[in-house]
DNA sequence: TATTGTTATACTCTATAACTATA
DNA sequence: TATAGTTATAGAGTATAACAATA
C-alpha cells in the first residue's frame, strides 16, 4: 500500500529524537536554544553565507531568522556584512568568538554523544552512511533542491 | 575518529528535515502546530495513555504539555478522563472528531508524501527498515528508555 | 516585477521552578 | 518522600503579511 514507507519514517523520527534526547543536554549547558545551536552548526567550517542560504539549509523562514541571527550578534558568536555585490543581501559569518563557541560545544557533545557508537565498524559506517544518502536523494527528489548544499555538519542537535 | 558517526547523524537530519519540508504544508493546511500534530498523531490507533507516557514519547515536558492538550481539549480533538486507579493521573485520547482529523490529515500528508518512495519495492523498503532499527537500538542504548514502546505512527511532520 | 532582508502581530512552544493533590 | 499534573514566568520560535531597498 502507499503507506509502506511511514514505518521507516518513524523510525528516521525515533532515531534523531533518541540522538536529541542523548546530546540535547550538552547543547543546553553551553546556553545555545536548539535553532541557535542549528546556526552555528551550520556556519561552522564555511566561510560565511547569505541569510536565504542558512534559511533554505535550516528551515528557519526568514522572518525569523532575522530574530534568531539578532540574537546570536548580540552574544557576539556571528557578524554581518553587507554583500558588495548584492547590496540587498548580508554575509554571516561566525565571530571569532563563534568559531571558539563551534569549536569548544560541539567536541563536546561528539565526545559524549557518540560513545553509544563505541562498537561500530568502519564498514558498519559506511554501509549506514550509504543507505542514508540513497534515502536523502530520494526524498529530495520530492522538492527541487538549491544545488549548493554544502557539507557543513549541522542538526546535530 | 570520535566523530565518525557525526555524517550519519547529519544524513539523519537531513531525510527528515527534507522530508518535513514535504509534508509541512500539508499538516500545516490541517491547521495544526507541529506539536499538536505529533500528539494527534501518537494518539491514533491506541486507547489513550497518560501525560507522562505522551511526553516521554514527543519529548514534550509537562510543563508545556498541559497547554498543547489544552488547546487541542479547546479544538475539541482530545479528551481527558482522570485515571481511577491513580487519580493523580489522567487519560488523554483521542475524540471522535480527533480520529477524524487524525484519519483525514494523515493519509493525505502520506499520499503527498509518499510519491519520492513509489519505486521502492518491498525489500527495499526491509532493508531501510533494518538499518534503522537497528540504529535506534544502539541510540536507544544511551539512555534507560521507557519499556512501552508501542507502534503509534508518530512524528510524520 | 521579483528578491533580500526588516518589521509587526499574534500565537505557540520551551525551560524552569514552585505549587497542589494524590501515592 | 516521590510522582502526576498545574500554574507562572520569561524567553524564544513560528507563520504571515506588509514594507523598504535593491536587482
Amino acid at each position: 500500500m502507499g503507506e509502506r514507507f511511514l514505518k521507516s519514517i518513524r523510525l528516521l523520527a525515533d532515531c534523531l529524537q533518541s540522538y536529541e534526547r542523548l546530546s540535547g543536554q550538552y547543547v543546553r549547558q553551553s546556553g545555545l536554544t536548539h535553532a541557535q545551536f542549528d546556526i552555528i552548526a551550520t556556519l561552522g567550517n564555511t566561510p560565511g553565507m547569505s541569510y536565504k542560504e542558512l534559511g533554505d539549509k535550516t528551515l528557519i523562514t526568514k522572518g525569523t531568522l532575522t530574530g534568531v541571527i539578532e540574537r546570536l550578534e548580540q552574544k557576539g558568536l556571528v557578524e554581518r556584512q553587507r554583500n558588495d555585490c548584492d547590496k540587498r543581501s548580508f554575509f554571516v559569518r561566525l565571530t571569532a568568538e563563534g568559531e571558539q563557541v563551534f569549536c569548544n560545544v560541539f567536541p563536546q557533545v561528539v565526545k559524549e554523544s557518540g560513545k553509544v557508537f563505541a562498537h561500530y565498524s568502519e564498514d558498519d559506517f559506511a554501509a549506514l552512511e550509504k543507505t542514508l544518502t540513497d534515502l536523502k536523494t530520494v526524498i529530495t527528489a520530492g522538492h527541487t533542491e538549491c544545488p549548493s548544499t554544502r557539507d557543513s555538519t549541522k542538526e546535530i542537535i
